[in-house]
DNA sequence: TGATATGGTTCATATATTGAACCGATGTTG
DNA sequence: CAACATCGGTTCAATATATGAACCATATCA
């Protein structure tokens, strides 16, 4: 490991929980000399990317964060950051995958791909997604603000014999996507189409949207459900990464716990 | 220099007009050996600091950008304090506005916004401001700490024919600043661009940064000056307001001099 | 007053960084 | 199409640079 390297991931450490580390209390965390440490502080420093508070003398990272994230965003605006997880995914299970967007009380589709494995497939059609019928929009209605029940119940329209058309059906389905980590719709929008979604986040630690895969029903089977469902986990973190947001504790739990892996962060690049 | 921090310093040379540069480009600008750039960019990257475009190899910075800044904002919101004075201020001038905090020795660009009222219009894409070329550094020079006059005294780079290249020149400036309160940077650091600026301050009591205008230079006329300098009082007032600061009374005074209002203080919201 | 924190500094040691030269691939050009 | 240029990436000997135990100066507290 790169000295440059070891002075970077000094600055994992810092969090809107814990904004401002002492030099002793970052070596501690950071398991590291003192010394070098200090060094490390300085080279940061004189890039802007700590400063220093002038009352504690405590660290906290520095102003050069403001100007290279808004080249960055600049650079990779938020459909190019889901492109590339979204092929993956739709390689991966063989299935269509689309992200989509939550803007104010709309689920919007941002973009969609799908795979050449199977000559029937899923084709998503859809500029906005009905938040109670879609897995995307039941994902949205799990973790996204709690006003959007209410928009949710005030049209329940029913698209196939499957769709939760009361407010107690969809609470419970809601209910489920909490406690597994995935949204899941069961032919609720189109026969013979099965949705498994899973949630991204942004900068704003809200969020953000849903990346999900609509599969041919036919096909769905226990044994890919589980792989859909792990290849969305990875998908969601490389997309929420992207648009510079983390997958809040719980659910990365959850999603723990529904895959059977208790420990599973197998993969953070 | 550690080289830590010259592997940081890569990251200074993207930016919104050049967000992906190739290694070999890289080296050019940077000045440096291809192999030893070429591990400082590893190092970047497996910190999440710059990735590579898959297509071209290029590299352009990274996701990691996102959620730093995300915590750097949490632990000091300044451009949230700034964003919407500048956008007034941009509004009301009709010309590109922008704000720098400085942090040590250097001054950072912490946001920036374009007028849409003309179709010619400055662009300010720099990272750290030039301290004697630029109206924001003549600012700090005047009232930030008085030992950034020997830091700047010690790169009197010449960017035009404007830019002031002895400590004479520069203390004449940075004297005219004080008097008036405004700084001033006549096609300095670009030709063509006239910059005015106004200092902010934080709830240190210590200068915290400036807010500025850049106006195109054909367009400049007194009347202009007048208006510009008088939404930068408005926008520093604003910015300051919103950082926890007060705008000491002398640079007050200066302000209601220069612009013939003996007594303004009409706006304070 | 002594014990224990803190942020910051020193210096001999040796480890990690450096850059000229090289490689294979791709693209240009007369 | 052969000669050339440029690209991203690699190698290895030379050495510049990172390292950490021990050490300050200072502040806090019992």
């Amino acid at each position: 490991m790169s000295s440059t390297a070891k002075a970077l991931t000094l600055l994992s450490h810092f969090s809107a929980t814990q904004p401002e580390i002492g030099l002793s209390q970052l070596c501690r965390i950071a398991g590291r000399d003192k010394a070098t440490t200090y060094r490390h502080l300085q080279a940061l420093e004189s890039a802007g990317f700590v400063e220093q508070n002038p009352a504690t003398k405590h660290y906290r990272l520095g102003p050069a964060m403001m100007q290279l994230a808004q080249v960055r965003e600049a650079t990779v605006p938020r459909k190019d950051g889901a492109k590339p997880a979204l092929t993956a995914l739709a390689d991966a299970t063989g299935e269509t995958a689309h992200v989509t967007v939550l803007s104010g009380q709309t689920l919007y589709a941002l973009c969609e791909c799908e795979a050449p494995h199977h000559g029937i497939r899923a084709v998503v059609d859809l500029n906005t997604f009905p938040l109670h019928a879609t897995a995307s929009g039941l994902c949205v209605l799990a973790f996204g603000p709690a006003t959007l029940f209410d928009v949710a119940i005030a049209s329940l329209e029913e698209f196939t014999e499957n769709t939760p058309t009361t407010e107690a059906d969809l609470t419970a389905l809601v209910d489920t996507v909490r406690s597994t980590g995935f949204g899941r719709a069961n032919q609720s929008y189109e026969a013979e189409i099965q949705g498994l979604s899973a949630p991204v986040y942004d900068h704003s630690s809200q969020l953000a949207g849903a990346v999900a895969v609509a599969c041919v029903a036919a096909r769905f089977t226990p044994d890919l459900e589980q792989a859909i469902k792990s290849e969305l986990v990875i998908a969601a973190r490389d997309i929420t990464r992207n648009w510079g947001g983390v997958i809040p504790a719980q659910i990365e739990a959850a999603w723990a716990d529904a895959l059977s892996y208790p420990n599973a962060v197998e993969r953070t690049s």
